[in-house]
DNA sequence: TTTATCATCCAAAACGTTTTGGATACTTTG
DNA sequence: CAAAGTATCCAAAACGTTTTGGATGATAAA
């Protein structure tokens, strides 16, 4: 039923080519001939089909985007955030994005890796949640495929990536925690596989050292960053004697469910305790008490994650193919006033 | 670079049509030579091109969605649930998901419709937060276009839908306040121009005059269905004399907005003011008070939309082309206890 | 032996574009 | 007037599959 070149070239009685470059705007078609084209493509209501264009062109114009999450109820507010990202830097660069979720390192993963580097799936990847030698990197890297990452890991080539200076941002925190008196402070990890964990993790051990504070092993709780699991780790922070005074937490989410426990636990946080997330999400201000976390602009991340990879996928070397920002310190209520 | 069925068949020596009747597992070829093809095939590295297979099959196997959001600051846990729900069950059935943002009603949006109901972008389109009038909905009737909806719409003619029943979820909750002693209740609703607004005013109306409370109009005051804009209106509520004693929020974030104001107003959630959400993201057993809310089992609902598109673009009826399902109360201690 | 049946293969068309490499006729230049 | 240039058009190839409609030769049945 869709009218193709085919069909406006028969009505006219003149070849499809001639059809195909007035569209286009050639200019080796007679203006009054371009005309008729025109108004037989309007009145027939062609639409060029993408596919074949496609398959002509040898490309999609099309981005890749595999989000891995856990389980059904999975609701990052990051992802969403990240997506939006993304997604508006494509669409204004007339680019689709093609999106799909599973679980990091399952069989599912690496099927939608392999499918996602067929030829005429996509021109690119967005890769996220760094993994110790990450597979995925290394079999994009073997294959050849375009793609840029958000976060780093610690394979022995180049790749290019966006991301946040984990270090940085937890010198930051520690440092705030420290100054107001606190000496015992705990860490709610990330899990220990994803990068982020680790330079985070590392940025907590140089600061408390620098702060001449020691660390003692059982303040180191594993989160999966659900509210959750943030609720439990908090629970067996919270046993460990004598108790800390300040929880830094790998993420607003599980810092949420930390402070949701504490205050059943009877403590008032900010007060007898505080607390300190990562990523800023929106509903950090609004917790109550507000939180305390180190902000990442994540839907710019996404744009210039997006802008990146647009780049290399028409061959243009990004200006720079490894940025690292640094995250800011946003001071709210959870983290409560000097207590020395 | 990529090994094409033509490489394989002019390193076998066979036809095209052989390889690739072969590789399609076709039982007019011969065991041994498909032994033979399947064997050159890995050795070459063969991936079938999707683009050549789509065009010759002219259909995509691709689901579009595209997100009415808006802003950048955009982070709504609801459409990452909703996403990981139509992901998952398209993933499982061997569809590609295809995502865009766009602010609705925006010119954007408008063109991301006629685009992607192109031939060949994508075989069915899900479409949600629906408007009075639905554009959208409108233009992929004519079009004749596969679609399903999550929510419903007010024009005059048939399509399939899954939604829940926001009538009978605020008689839900407004009777359990009611239950609770609360007189003076009052609503945050959602933007007006979407349908599920109205849904949720006219249960709210009717089940207030079913247990003869009258409504004050400045007990209603809009919001965008961000935490930002719960607050503001949390803030215009209060100031309302005599105040009221509960207050309904259009969904889970708006509640959290509204309490965080609240308590910044020095009131007491659940103890001097009852507050209650709809939605029940993970983030509302978590909050502070834990949110009394409206369940809506989104990611369910994801895959269930999803998959009766599916069927449509199949040309399979849907056993039930109009689903309807009533959202379960959860209380939790925002709500309070009864006040009598 | 002749006719059916069967197993195996393949040429060509089709999907709807874009691009290549001219062809044609008309106009300008020397 | 011949040669060169210009404006306009188009046939055919190409992108890489799948499907159609046989063709071929071998085997089984009559």
């Amino acid at each position: 039923m869709a009218a193709t070149l085919k069909d406006i070239a028969s009505e006219l009685g003149i070849s499809i080519t001639t059809v195909s470059r007035g569209l286009a705007g050639y200019d080796d078609v007679a203006a009054e001939t371009r005309q008729r084209i025109q108004e037989t493509a309007a009145s027939l209501g062609y639409k060029p089909n993408i596919l074949a264009r496609r398959l002509q062109k040898q490309r999609t114009d099309t981005l890749g985007f595999i989000m891995p999450t856990f389980g059904p109820r999975f609701s990052d507010p990051f992802f969403s955030e990240f997506i939006a990202g993304i997604g508006n830097e494509a669409a204004e660069q007339e680019y689709d994005l093609l999106v799909s979720t599973h679980a990091p390192e399952s069989e599912q993963e690496k099927q939608a890796y392999a499918r996602a580097t067929q030829r005429g799936w996509v021109d690119g990847l967005i890769v996220i949640r760094t993994r110790e030698n990450d597979s995925r990197i290394q079999h994009l890297h073997e294959q050849n495929f375009p793609f840029v990452v958000f976060g780093r890991t610690n394979l022995p080539f180049d790749y290019p990536y966006v991301d946040e200076d984990g270090v940085a941002g937890m010198r930051l925190l520690v440092q705030h925690l420290a100054d107001l008196g606190h000496q015992r402070i705990g860490f709610i990890m990330p899990p220990a596989g994803l990068m982020f964990s680790q330079y985070r993790l590392q940025g907590y051990y140089e600061t408390m050292a620098a702060n001449n504070l020691p660390v003692a092993p059982e303040w180191i709780v594993e989160g999966d960053l659900t509210q959750r699991s943030g609720a439990e780790a908090a629970e067996r922070l919270l046993t460990v004697q004598p108790r800390v005074t300040a929880v830094i937490c790998g993420n607003d989410l599980m810092a949420m469910g930390a402070i949701n426990q504490m205050q059943q636990n009877g403590l008032t946080v900010g007060t007898d305790i505080a607390v300190a997330g990562f990523d800023d999400i929106p509903a950090s201000a609004y917790s109550n008490p507000p939180l305390t976390t180190l902000h990442q602009p994540i839907y710019d991340i996404g744009r210039q994650t997006c802008a990146m990879l647009i780049d290399i996928v028409n061959g243009r070397a990004p200006e720079n193919p490894s940025v690292l920002l640094t995250p800011t310190l946003i001071v709210r209520a959870s983290s409560g006033s000097s207590i020395l």
